[in-house]
DNA sequence: CGTGGCTTGTTGCAGGTGCAACGAAGCGGA
DNA sequence: TCCGCTTCGTTGCACCTGCAACAAGCCACG
């Protein structure tokens, strides 16, 4: 047999497998949460950052949690559709965007913590050592290998 | 303090840490072939399953690849567009599309295969400890945990 | 046969995405 | 002050995506 090429096996690369499960997670939380509030991804995300940051602009969240900011604009401006977030120019730097929990979207965020935290539970139930994981993701993560 | 909301930090979120942690793998392995090939993710993963399957229906890498079978049909029709591919409807049973690749395509995935050997190899050197890492993710696959 | 119900793959549609280009706003040196 | 350079957020564009609807084909039962 001349040169074959090496055995590859899909299921077993790392980046397939972690796109799968990223993949799974993802819309398994979603039902979750999903017909209760009718937000989407991105939107979570903004709004999970809000809660944590209090005001602040498009470009903070989009450095802080890996979102294009057209991505990051376009979710705020349907949060704020929906009333669940206010968007201000800043007084300071009139470039910025201030962006901050409505009331209403603080009381949503107060029930999504509680499915989230919940729903981690489970996933380190599934685990039994979630630590290790987590420490596997944080090596994957740092590009300098 | 009343009934504040329990704590909530996205960045140990797990679903959230897994979907950046896929969205960047993804982007790193894409940046090795993009240029050479021109091919995008579906694309990339059908014809990785075509390499292991040989001639495959629509139907069956829909399952086995975790792809809408739109996503999968409309990445076999650029394939085929592109030469990598053929499409062929099945003797026995006409619904069924046989998908098979091309000698060309069969060239191109020797290529990738290095490619992507190499990226696991580098990405196990990053881990230390890939097995415990393959497991997490199995367990987490598991959703009768 | 034949006819109703299932499966398979494609396509229309509405919407989300990344990227690049853009206008508005700040900043700093001459 | 003026002017070039940078940063911020939005938007146009081309593309991809999931979902549902669909035509074509198969099958089983009457």
């Amino acid at each position: 047999m001349p040169d074959r090429p090496p055995e590859f096996d899909l299921d077993s690369f790392l980046p397939y497998r972690v796109n799968v499960l990223a993949g799974r997670l993802s819309r398994e939380f979603a039902a979750r949460y999903r017909d209760r509030f009718g937000i989407t991804i991105p939107e979570w995300r903004v709004v999970a950052h809000l809660a944590q940051a209090g005001a602040v602009s498009v470009r903070e969240i989009h450095a802080r949690v890996d979102m294009d900011k057209s991505r990051v604009s376009r979710a705020a401006a349907r949060l704020e559709a929906a009333g669940y977030v206010t968007k201000r120019t800043d007084k300071g730097d009139r470039r910025l965007v201030a962006l901050a929990l409505t009331e209403s979207g603080r009381a949503m965020m107060a029930d999504l913590a509680v499915v989230a935290l919940g729903y981690q539970d489970e996933l380190m139930a599934r685990l039994g050592d979630g630590a290790a994981f987590g420490d596997g993701i944080a090596r994957l993560m740092d590009e300098t290998g």
